[in-house]
DNA sequence: CTACATACTGTGTGTCACACACTGTATGGC
DNA sequence: GCCATACAGTGTGTGACACACAGTATGTAG
């Protein structure tokens, strides 16, 4: 593929960035753990790598938008997060500017 | 507003990081110098410093998607950019992207 | 003829997030 | 005992944007 495919990637990259902070947010209104939010989103469309997820949960939930807590399950132990009241307010808002992002797009592309 | 406004701002910007490309790129179309490119995607809803603008600008024309003149219009010298023709083709890839990832993040919204 | 607004184009630096490569533990099947 | 896979991370580099700043040219108010 060679230097063109590089330059799509990693503009490509540059216009997910923003999306899988809004994908994970979302999906984290039901409580999940990392493995299977990362199935979810890759359901959905929305790939990632586990170090990708990983860290972004964690500054998630420094920055207070997430709550975690770690629990035995099926002999296992498994770190759950869930939004926090912040956080689904948090989310409201970037589903906002999203949408607005979004019809400016459009708009642009039409013409 | 405070932290909070700030988490807000700082999370926003990552949104609309990409989508400050594709809109740059989609309205270089059609010819325009930088001036005016801000005050269209301005009208579009897309507001960007220009000094957001011009770097980005640059960048695109080295990766090879612009293309620029100086040229003297109305007794000042502007420098016209407009999209290439490979330009084009990334234009067209980043759009597919752009709208596979607005289909991903509906589908997780609406849930 | 000076002062200021505004059209117009840039540069330098800091911050921050993502990707990539890597590490590490536990369970279950063979 | 061995390997796949479920599961959770860390460390580092790269690169983009915002912010603050710099600079030129033109028109216009006083």
């Amino acid at each position: 593929m060679g230097a063109d495919g590089d330059l799509y990637e990693s503009l490509r990259l540059e216009l997910r960035r923003g999306s899988l902070t809004l994908g994970v947010l979302a999906r984290l209104r039901e409580e999940r753990y990392g493995y299977t939010l990362r199935q979810a989103l890759a359901a959905d469309g929305l790939e990632m790598e586990e170090s990708t997820l990983y860290p972004l949960l964690r500054r998630l939930e420094t920055q207070g938008l997430l709550v975690s807590e770690w629990r035995e399950e099926e002999k296992r132990r498994k770190r759950f997060y869930k939004l926090s009241a912040d956080g689904e307010a948090m989310l409201l808002r970037l589903l906002d500017e999203w949408r607005r992002i979004s019809r400016s797009l459009e708009k642009i592309i039409e013409d």
